[in-house]
DNA sequence: ATCTGCCTTGGAAACGTTTGCAGCGACACT
DNA sequence: AGTGTCGCTGCAAACGTTTCCAAGGCAGAT
């Protein structure tokens, strides 16, 4: 019993071909006999053979793997968006390299090299927050590219409207008759999604005649500690807000725990939504208000758009997710 | 401007050095004259020179592409272990494949297959539960493997004492005087850990003429929803237990929320710990009495285990994390 | 019977790198 | 001066596939 793990060569000595002929019986079966590659197909299986991807990708130039870069995989939203994508490239035989930058532009860099170097066929990123060595490394590695999560002219991209959801979070607070407001803000820095969404939770405010200064802005880590600390530091402003919005629901959850712990009772004594509609803001007391943004079907159409451009299917450049306001109990009446 | 990517051959050539010193300068640094070397790195970095990962592979045997497959990656246990790998394995100039088989054999038999196919160094892998065929794949593609989560004695492994977990879950409500217990399991098919749990809080609980019979056991699956339906199973038996275990803390957690929604007082009317420590597990109110187990440690060591074989270096075969009981407010005496 | 074209197969040339081996010069030692 | 050693470099052979090209066989058409 040989030790090694068999060639295309054993497979073709074994059965009684080629080479070429086993490799045409395993990766293109209609150019063969079916005879031919019963017979093939049956001595691989027998022998065990598993093909080398390494040398198949060289000489084909397609790998079969595709990058995904994230923040972090740490983190509900991110994790939910990889593991759709994940399922949707191995129904299609692909497979998924995975690389996190924690908001260091200079890490998304090395990951982008390490990508193109292990000879990724797509990449999906996150967000259009980069320097511009990012961008020309993606423009010299002439492959298709996604980005995800928001918008670029650059590229194409899958995305939402992060503007929007701060929009729909601030518009129902005022609707709910709410004057005074805060927000508990992920780190702006290397995250536009961030920025986006307290724009757009200003320029709603604006319109009404309210406004959302920087001293009753938070800035936390995207946890749930950071949720309680970023509420704490607005309860101890000169005019606390009566209405919080939350960068994403692990910061309006947090901000929900905080309020509770400090006998403050929410909705009544004060409003709180989030974004991004984590299965948690569900079953949390009261229930989340929140923006729900569809991330598994973000990754899942990430994966889509890559596998589409990789079979030379041409396909729209930019394609907005719909995302929707959802009211629970965290939000009430002033 | 040439819009192809340099190769070898163009650094070579406008260095003025052989194909052979240009490699070796840049992956054998040692090798070369440090002027040559300079001269090489220079010019490479002028080009934009990035090597084509398929061909190292190809010659060197070796990908610098480790694999980890888990159940999936929509979960924060797996999702912070696999990020814990990602950050020791970038480190070290390695990348991280990822599968998920969503507790499916075929799947995970399927991944593995991929995983050797692309040519991965190294492998990780989620317990022990797996058919024979997977033994044999793992048997054949000698390479260093990993099992994490549980032990067996077939390959090396960095886990968690499974059962010790249920224990101490078990031995803490026991301690409290409680004497009819309920159980919310994960799925037990394909899944020993959730099954090690089980045992241990039954060896605990007839140690101390106790039982957790299959009637006071709701099998469901591992989400806050699951915790609920799971409570709600538990509560509609004859004898209802004032003390529940969740295999998780997602399955405990949910139990708190579902017990909450009902005017239940935790722990006044009902104990409930879960197994894993969860960010989430500190903020609830009450805060979640749990069996904390260092994930992200695991997965660091997990990659520093596989790191230390692919540099040839001998490693233990079973590592055994360290977990604890941490009490907070969801148990109380009965 | 001959020709034409298709289907199937095999031979052999890539793909871009690493690496064993040999050669070269410089230098130290006899 | 001759010899041996050592550091550095280049040549060329792999690595295991895919795929271009040519050729053989066979069927149908003429």
């Amino acid at each position: 019993m040989n030790t090694e793990r068999p060639r295309l060569e054993d497979v073709a000595r074994r059965a009684g071909v080629s080479i070429a002929t086993v490799s045409r019986a395993l990766s293109r079966p209609d150019m063969v006999n079916v005879k031919t590659r019963g017979l093939v197909e049956q001595t691989a299986a027998a022998l065990g053979y598993i093909p080398i991807g390494p040398a198949r990708a060289l000489v084909s130039g397609k790998s079969r793997i595709v990058g995904a870069i994230v923040p972090t995989l740490d983190h509900a939203i991110f994790a939910r968006a990889i593991q759709a994508m994940q399922t949707t490239l191995d129904a299609a035989g692909y497979q998924l390299l995975v690389a996190a930058h924690e908001y260091a532009p200079a890490s998304e860099i090395a990951a982008i090299r390490a990508m193109v170097s292990r000879g990724v066929d797509g990449l999906m990123l996150v967000g259009a927050d980069r320097p511009d060595e990012a961008w020309e490394l993606l423009n010299v590695a002439q492959m298709p590219v996604v980005l995800t999560w928001s918008f670029d002219a650059r590229l194409p991209c899958i995305g939402f409207d992060n503007e929007l959801a701060g929009r729909l979070a601030a518009q129902h607070l005022l609707a709910l008759g709410h004057r005074v407001f805060g927000m508990i803000s992920g780190p702006r820095r290397s995250n536009d999604r961030a920025r986006l969404r307290i724009e757009g939770a200003r320029a709603v405010l604006r319109e009404h005649g309210c406004d959302l200064p920087e001293w009753r802005l938070s800035e936390r880590t995207f946890t749930f500690g950071g949720g309680r600390a970023g509420l704490a530091e607005l309860l101890a402003t000169a005019e606390p807000p009566t209405a919080v919005i939350g960068g994403n629901d692990l910061l309006a959850a947090g901000a929900v725990f905080e309020a509770q712990s400090r006998g403050l009772d929410v909705p009544g004594d004060l409003s709180i939504v989030g974004i991004d509609n984590l299965e948690i803001s569900l079953h949390v007391t009261p229930a989340l208000t929140t923006v729900h943004l569809p991330t598994a079907e973000l990754g899942d159409q990430a994966a889509q758009y890559l596998l589409a451009r990789l079979q030379g299917r041409e396909m729209p450049g930019r394609t907005t997710l719909p995302i929707e306001l959802i009211v629970r109990g965290s939000t009430g009446a002033v």
